[in-house]
DNA sequence: TCTGGGGTCCTAGGACCC
DNA sequence: TCTGGGGTCCTAGGACCC
């Protein structure tokens, strides 16, 4: 039996446990830049405010209304997750970590078990030891637990659904909440007359196949209670990259060099803790959308790293080298983005024909790799502006860029890079940077005016008892 | 002034092979 | 004369998720 174990307004629930003269009062999480709402408790529903309001816009009617926003602590949120699943792990022998809030609990199928007194000793255990409040829906698929625990949130947090239960339940639930159907399967399925899980359950397979594709078609398996969705058993990522909307816009090439070399430390270090090395670097640089100042510009462009590594000053001068080829002067940049493929880990690691430090300290060049493709950059123009033209800059070599590489081996690079971990490891994951990142323009910053403090990772955050 | 960030999986279609 | 059939691999883009 699958349990799908889900916290109830997760980032409000981790601002609340701190402050309790907030219990009973509506709260909002708000995304990067304070940007628009991304969490926000049943309080605040109540009171008409929405998952994806504009900050801005909504901002004054939520004082009038006494709401208590939060910029988003990410730290803090990770920090109260990894101690809800602790307790999880603790109960359960079995548990696949979904998300930040929820995460799937397997408990063998017994004959006459008591599965919902099982979830209500596990949501109340979590309420006492952690303080967040979660709901627990069961059911044999993990399709149908999601439906579950939707119906548990309603009800007092525990929900079971079983094969007596199933069609009556799933008459009361629309198509478009079940887990798998989009905005874009919602509206094809709606034309057909399908307007409840309970019609999406008797769709006939074949079809599905044909116009739901291989998804949708797990998906109308799961709710006929057949497991057809396959487990996240990896752990790592398969692409890692970082990206934040600038507070500001951005003009010049120093500030978006300034902003790239930051995302890129904070890309390279989930990359190494996660073990992996990267194959690929891609670069994005895109002006604001909403923004009729000026024109548009998107542009994207793509290397390969001379063989796939995880140090930092050769992912860093890779993303800065295609940076300079993407940019053009006098556009509102609104954001920048890195992005790391082809994720290998470590121990999978293989070595290149000429990979040895030999050749290291006087690199190959030109000859030595005939066979390492020029990732040919499909570079698009972006929305309005068809005048970027970047076909003359989409061959990025395979060797990087240009300037002339240390002399530094293999071996050397990984020492260092262990030794920089170990000293941000140390005293904040950015004690040490690389030059590059560190400048003081700045209007390229996150805006974060409703900050918690992070109680549970800093020693300056633990709040005082009196 | 101001509209998020970080992921996964699937498919179609092109390039290439024998 | 005759213009097949069966594959693989890769990428961009769509759809979906939290």
């Amino acid at each position: 039996m699958i349990f799908h174990v889900d916290a109830n307004s997760f980032y409000a629930s981790c601002e609340r446990l701190f402050r309790p003269d907030l219990s009973d009062r509506p709260i909002v999480v708000l995304s990067n830049n304070d940007g628009i709402i991304v969490a926000l408790n049943a309080e605040a529903k109540d009171l008409g405010f929405r998952r994806g309001d504009a900050w801005f816009k909504v901002a004054e009617a939520a004082d009038r209304a006494g709401v208590t926003a939060f910029s988003s602590n990410y730290t803090l949120y990770a920090d109260i997750s990894s101690r809800v699943v602790s307790v999880y792990n603790r109960l359960c022998p079995d548990v696949e970590v979904y998300s930040i809030d929820e995460s799937f609990l397997y408990y063998p199928d017994w004959e006459c078990p008591d599965y919902e007194g099982i979830a209500r000793h596990l949501r109340n255990t979590v309420l006492r030891e952690i303080g967040i409040p979660v709901s627990v829906g069961i059911a044999p698929t993990r399709t149908l637990a999601k439906i579950a625990n939707k119906l548990a949130k309603k009800g007092d947090g525990v929900c079971l659904i079983d094969s007596a239960s199933v069609t009556r339940t799933l008459e009361s639930i629309p198509v478009g909440d079940v887990w798998g159907v989009g905005w874009s399967k919602t509206a094809f399925l709606e034309r057909r007359g399908i307007r409840t899980a309970a019609d999406l359950r008797n769709y006939p397979l074949h079809l599905a196949k044909k116009h739901l594709t291989i998804t949708g078609m797990r998906t109308i398996q799961e709710l006929n209670g057949i497991p057809a969705i396959e487990r996240q058993e990896r752990e790592t990522n398969r692409n890692i990259c970082s990206s934040k909307s600038f507070a500001e816009p951005v003009y010049t090439l120093m500030e978006l060099e300034q902003a790239l070399s930051t995302y890129a430390h904070e890309a390279v270090r989930r990359l190494r803790d996660q073990g992996s090395r990267a194959t690929f670097v891609s670069v994005y640089l895109m002006t604001n959308p909403w923004d009729d100042e000026g024109p548009q510009f998107c542009g994207q462009l793509s290397a390969r790293l001379d063989r796939p590594t995880s140090y930092l000053p050769a992912i860093q001068e890779t993303a800065l080298d295609l940076l300079r080829r993407i940019y053009r002067e006098g556009r509102r940049y609104r954001k920048v983005m890195i992005n790391l493929l082809g994720l290998e880990e470590d121990r999978d690691l293989q070595a290149s024909l000429f990979d040895d430090d030999r050749y290291q300290a006087e690199p190959p060049r030109g000859t030595a790799h005939p066979s390492e493709p020029a990732l040919a950059a499909p570079a698009y123009a972006g929305s309005a502006d068809a005048d970027t033209n970047l076909g003359e800059a989409g061959k990025v070599a395979g060797d990087g860029p240009s300037r002339p590489r240390a002399a530094i081996s293999g071996q050397e690079r990984e020492t260092l890079m262990a030794c920089f971990d170990r000293i941000n490891g140390r005293y904040g994951r950015d004690a040490l940077r690389l030059g590059m990142s560190i400048g003081e323009g700045r209007s390229w910053r996150m805006r974060r005016r409703f900050l918690s403090p992070a109680y549970t990772t800093d020693i300056a955050g633990i709040p005082d008892v009196h």
